[in-house]
DNA sequence: GTAAACCGACTGTCTGGTCGGTTTTTCATA
DNA sequence: TATGAAAAACCGACCAGACAGTCGGTTTAC
């Protein structure tokens, strides 16, 4: 029986933070259990307990990241109104000063190149991607619904749009001295707002 | 003395290629130097008179690669003579059937990782989309010389179409069930048209 | 003969998982 | 409330496999 009902919660996302931190601070190939261990100030055995293996933990960790980075996202575009500026509402994405985002890049990119060659991690990357889909998607519909947008299809829209993202932000995060802030933030704006144009009812 | 004058050229193509293949199989963190061997045809001793390290051979297999695809996509880049055809001249980007990208997609998500973590890797990273930026830099030069085209940033707008290349692939190549080939090649071209339309001449 | 090219057994290190043992908590019972 | 058995939580030494790099020796080319 349980000493503490909720300790398997509290150890198991005090596990997973640990692992978050280290994955994205060394790349998950350079991650051994014992730098999880030291980060979550338990013993082998103590996570063991906890996590099966390395595998298990690992998509865990990363399940946990992705979960908690789209609640997010949705708070951030529930508090605009404007389809047209829900659809243009992920600029926090090019914030460093934002904890988050230094987990979160290196996390996809580490993700991308597990998800090549493992099918678990594939999955993740498409769970991943459909919750931001469908974010997009809802705008897309309200903006229909209002009568603000005519003729498209929203989930392949909302798919284009969140890939201009996904794109913009890749080379600004991994190349910064090219890629500028003001480039990123510019960049992805006028390729949406061009990629809406034809969709626009007002002009 | 050298045996053959061109052998050391012959054989580090020979492992580099045998690098290539086996990592863009399995992930660069799965690879070990004896699976590479065993693909080259060589013995661990072998290799090691060519290659001083592990690093060594991993760091010049990508940037072989890379220069590789480069070439390649400039010499289709010039079979386009508008330069807004030269602009959307990469559909060949979403062709699976291309060996090239077999292996260039699985590598290129390893570089992002390793970017993420390692300067050199960064550095990989930045060299192969100067690359891309200058081959579409030129297509934009030329539009604005032959009048096709005004008021844009050349670089700006090329990083920003190159950008907008790699999400759709990215999502294309990793998630396939939900990004057909059709949808790929819709996205990038209204993306990049409707990037395009407020710095065209004649609309 | 000599140097480059190549071989493959060996070594030292790293690391994931195991396992016997210890501590802590719970709870039934007196 | 005291007690003690049982289960959960936790520890860390240990093991076995994997792997990069080495090195003495052999083959090949000139």
């Amino acid at each position: 029986m349980p000493a503490i009902p909720e300790l398997e919660a509290i150890r198991k996302t005090q596990i997973l933070d640990a692992a978050l931190q280290t994955i994205a601070a060394n790349g998950h190939a350079n991650v051994t259990m014992d730098d999880i261990c030291k980060a979550a100030g338990l013993s082998k055995g103590g996570l063991a307990h906890y996590f099966k293996s390395k595998n298990d933990l690992f998509k865990a960790a990363f399940k946990a990241f992705f979960d908690r980075i789209f609640h997010r996202s949705q708070e951030t575009m529930q508090a605009v109104d404007d389809p047209m500026g829900q659809l243009l509402s992920f600029d926090w994405l090019y914030n460093l000063d934002d904890p988050d985002l230094n987990i979160g890049y290196p996390l996809l990119f580490d993700v991308m190149s597990l998800a090549a060659h493992d099918e678990d991690y594939r999955r993740i990357f498409h769970d991943w991607i459909d919750n931001w889909v469908v974010l997009l998607e809802g705008a897309l519909r309200k903006g229909l619904a209002k009568g603000h947008f005519k003729q498209l299809n929203p989930e392949a829209t909302a798919r284009t749009i969140s890939a201009i993202y996904q794109g913009t932000a890749t080379r600004w995060y991994l190349d910064p001295e090219s890629h500028t802030t003001d480039w990123a933030l510019t960049s992805f704006r006028q390729a949406i707002e061009g990629l809406m144009r034809p969709y626009l009812t007002q002009p």
